[in-house]
DNA sequence: GTTACTGTAGTAATACAATAATACAGTTAG
DNA sequence: CTAACTGTATTATTGTATTACTACAGTAAC
């Protein structure tokens, strides 16, 4: 897995982004255990108490859960975390369509640039 | 003109955007008086300080000039106006595309979601 | 049992955006 | 001239995200 962190943007919910796509996709399976919270902060190069949090926060969503001393683990309900995704991508795709239309684009145009769009 | 505010986005760009999309569109034309500060704090329910800076970060980038005391005007580059908008469009489609294909999604997928995007 | 890992927890420091409040100086209209 | 508006500037405070550092307790392998 790419531990790429874009540090314009808030680590946290990236690391929940990133394991949520990785039990989606089947890169992790139900009972199989996570890189620990030092070893993800080290690949990422941020902070171990961030990792944590995000850590935290999926286990309360159900996605994951630990066990002290030994590692965390992915959760029998990888449904969840295709939910959170799916929530995920609606929430994003509803941001960016607000703010274009707010430079006055319509659904047609946006798609337009996006057909047209080269990579940097 | 809407000074609708997204609180949950940074608020000094947004007043920086909703200013060039005015002058873009013709909304306000080279000379024509902006706003007051205060005004714009008040119908957008931000602190006028707020508003200062964006005004004076809009100034800087030749968009609009101030009048000690008097108020501020847009300034005949309106191409300045053009200009930082697209660049806006692009750089906000690639962090969205960029994200999207984290999430496992190629451009045809991200098409079809806001093809068949249902507005709430 | 010791060692090296793990999760867990807490504090302090930093950086940034935004708020709040105030004050000063220039302008414009009456 | 005066009053009411402007832009401009400063300081203090809040909230949030992140970093940095430290410490403690449970687990696993040797």
């Amino acid at each position: 897995m790419d531990w790429q962190i874009d540090k314009n943007r808030s680590i946290c919910p990236q690391i929940c982004d990133t394991i949520c796509v990785m039990i989606a996709s089947g890169d992790i399976t139900p009972g199989e255990r996570l890189m620990s919270v030092r070893e993800v902060a080290a690949k990422a190069d941020v902070t171990p108490n961030t990792v944590q949090k995000a850590y935290v926060q999926l286990e309360q969503q159900g996605v994951i859960f630990s066990k002290r001393g030994s590692g965390w683990y992915v959760s029998d309900r990888i449904d969840i975390a295709k939910d959170i995704l799916d929530q995920m991508i609606h929430a994003k795709t509803a941001d960016y369509l607000n703010e274009m239309q707010s430079f006055g684009l319509d659904k047609k145009e946006i798609i337009s640039i996006i057909k047209g769009f080269r990579y940097s």
